[in-house]
DNA sequence: TTGTACGCGTTATCAG
DNA sequence: CTGATAACGCGTACAA
């Protein structure tokens, strides 16, 4: 292992000048600094993270903390924790999973996903900076970000419209959590301002369970319905159960939203609302930092976008 | 921060006797053993990793290397990064992530996942340990842990067999990688074993692919066929061509192989090989501490298991 | 069985 | 602008 004092003997000054060309570069002279980086490249000299931790009294360790059962964690959530390891290595950062609330002397601050109202109080109470995925809940105080989750159904819903489907329905999950009712409210605000008759149904988020309510409200079903779906799983199953007689996307449309990996493998590929996982995975890490540097506790709605595919009319 | 100092004031001892409760707690008397862990309770002190890494010379870091693009990772390789991450927080340690190999410091050892033939040399070269997932090359003596491919395979075949499928073709992937060509051999060994008939189909690992493949030789495809896929992608794809007509599990049985999510997702669900995934990052983590503190080089094969659901016959 | 002194690699402070 | 010194929290070697 090579460090700052073998740098500093080979460049003939102290280890603190070296230390100071790395991190505070404007302190010192042109000359030194220059002489100093050549011997830094000359014998392959990498910062050691663990000394500098420990005079910083840091870590340099985020920890991600999954509220949800790991099991059945979705392939979005897993998309999102490999962006999110990425944004961190670049600032030299590493990342530690944890699936319990737990006070922790060993990280520098948390990022939480798939948590629930009960945690809330749990999170507050922390005595190292937490990002919520998710929107806050209205009347707590913490940072969080998110995708704009009303803003991306009122995408769907319009496209639904503007692509001729005459009734339009939304299938939503049975859980309250203000993702859920603001994908509710997405859809209820663009119908209102069209003067649509809405119509909300819940499920589970499970495409055989969206499926099944299909099945057993076909009847009632007229042709040339669309359908705003909360999630891909829930578009997957719809879609499913409409073209068991061939409707989509002729007689009916279908829109999901997660953009991420079931979209794909479906057939038809379908239309959806993507959330931009990388964006979202920085956005947390720099809010994450905001509140460690200097103490300020941001939000951001992460705007998606809709990916026109199959199960809506071209 | 409350710290060994602070401990050792406590219960009235010195520091060192507190290192050593901890550490060797065989060389210190019952009860100062028992004050010291009472001082611990008291004051809630943790051990700061920082300062143990420094001293011990070591990051408590585990670099997680995907070699695969990362956009497109399976929720496999996801899942297997979340157990991973678990099995190495129980440790103490950390996980940094990364897309390139790169010799650093860092690090205490690293994890390999999705690399090529072409990656070997280099992962070779490295100055710390390396666990590969997937099989190692044969002419190359790194260690390794992967599913036993070849068995899975083997279950796969014979299951088909004996729910009575007349003709059984493979579907495998177009890469030239141990994992795929012990999968292949996996099938062509039972075959040959039970005096068969094989037939081997390479494409990509898209569903699309696969269904486009099916779609062109379905009419050389006799009823009463049995399709072995090397993947559940595949897999997916092969039961949405087949069952254009309806056919699946009566007249085509279909069997996938990885037994995570898609095959939940699928309708009919797949019936499939899963590879146990907390077994294999566990077994993973364990061949890299083995190495890591014996230098010993080890290998494992984990046996996968058959999960029988809907698209072969009962 | 227990304690003292020192060092790990880095940075902040303060002096030059 | 540059350098000497102390300190971060812990573990090892050695001494008592």
């Amino acid at each position: 292992m090579v460090n700052l004092a073998d740098v500093a003997r080979q460049a003939h000054v102290s280890k603190m000048t070296v230390s100071r060309v790395l991190n505070h570069p404007e302190k010192v002279s042109v000359e030194v600094k220059t002489a100093v980086m050549a011997a830094i490249d000359l014998i392959g000299y990498q910062p050691n993270r663990i000394a500098k931790a420990l005079v910083n009294h840091q870590n340099y360790v985020i920890q991600f903390l999954v509220l949800e059962d790991i099991d059945t964690v979705e392939p979005n959530y897993a998309i999102l924790l490999l962006q999110l390891a990425d944004v961190l290595n670049q600032k030299g950062y590493t990342l530690e999973i944890s699936t319990i609330i737990t006070d922790n002397d060993n990280i520098d601050g948390i990022i939480v996903s798939g948590w629930r109202q009960s945690d809330i109080i749990a999170l507050e109470a922390l005595s190292v900076p937490v990002v919520l995925y998710g929107e806050s809940p209205i009347d707590h105080d913490m940072a969080y970000v998110d995708v704009d989750n009303r803003y991306g159904v009122k995408l769907a819903t319009k496209h639904l419209i503007q692509t001729g489907y005459q009734k339009i329905i939304y299938i939503g999950m049975s859980v309250d959590l203000p993702f859920s009712n603001e994908r509710e409210l997405g859809y209820l605000d663009t119908m209102a301002n069209n003067r649509r008759v809405s119509k909300v149904y819940n499920v589970d988020n499970h495409s055989h369970v969206a499926e099944k309510l299909i099945d057993n409200i076909m009847t009632q079903l007229s042709e040339n319905t669309g359908v705003v779906c909360a999630t891909d799983r829930i578009a997957l199953g719809v879609v499913r159960a409409l073209n068991k007689q061939n409707g989509v996307p002729e007689q009916y449309g279908v829109v999901g939203f997660d953009g991420v990996f079931i979209d794909q493998i479906s057939s038809p590929q379908l239309t959806t609302i993507r959330q931009p996982f990388a964006q979202i995975a920085q956005s947390l890490v720099d809010h994450l930092f905001l509140q460690l540097e200097h103490g300020e506790l941001g939000m951001q709605r992460i705007v998606p976008s809709l990916i026109r595919r199959d199960t809506t009319r071209a």
